[in-house]
DNA sequence: AAGCGTTATGTTTGTGAAAATATAACCTTC
DNA sequence: GAAGGTTATATTTTCACAAACATAACGCTT
């Protein structure tokens, strides 16, 4: 691409990625720093206000990560000390490990060939 | 991933990937395939009505791609034989050329991440 | 000069996903 | 038993983006 464009270092190669279920996405980038927050926070209101987003919305994606999975990654408490909470369970902090792990190669492989793009 | 799925052959990694410029995005598998389909059919809007996209949406993604280019990816005439037509430059195949190269390897890495998954 | 198929471009309408809003239930603490 | 902060869930509203619609211009052909 370097004799394609005006400034090509100033061109980069970004994606995304996602486990993908056969009827829902699985896991995205979206829901592993969701599942981080609520590792940090301990809850999921205060995942989704730390990122931004709606409860609802946190909790959706919560809902949907949990019944597809064989076991819940997120275990929650209603009501109790401080009203409740969530937490990542084994299966939960290993989801997060796992995908940090493609996270990781797969910005290695936009980073190679954005160097390509420039030779 | 393998123990935490109920059947984990049925989940896969899926993802895209685009060259993005300093304000727009530049190629990606949709403008890359409209690529080829105005290659193959010799004008805008046989591309756009092979792809079920409007003329529009076409033209303008066209536009993106020429104005972000060094030179113009795709040639175009108004009026004349048949109305007109529009074909890739040599800068244009070549934009082709080089991202099927990054989207066959990124399809490379989709394939060994998902084999990845189920171990 | 009228017609045709295309490029070129602006405006309006639809639509689907996210956000916002609204309640209820739960359980500890005071 | 009232309060507080959380989970759980339904409904309504917004908003960004794509589709649809509408026109004009262009230059061969007949």
């Amino acid at each position: 691409m370097k004799d394609l464009l005006p400034a090509p270092a100033d061109y980069r190669l970004e994606g995304r990625v996602w486990v993908q279920g056969p009827h829902d996405r699985f896991l995205g980038i979206g829901r592993l720093e969701l599942l981080a927050q609520i590792q940090a926070t301990g809850s999921i209101s205060r995942a989704a206000a730390a990122m931004g987003m709606s409860y609802k919305r946190a909790w959706d994606l919560v809902h949907s990560m949990n019944t597809q999975a064989l076991a819940p990654l997120v275990a929650t408490q209603t009501g109790g000390k401080s009203g409740g909470g969530a937490l990542l369970t084994s299966a939960g902090s290993q989801a997060v490990a796992d995908f940090q792990g493609v996270q990781t190669r797969f910005q290695a492989f936009l980073a190679e060939e954005t160097r390509r793009l420039a030779e």
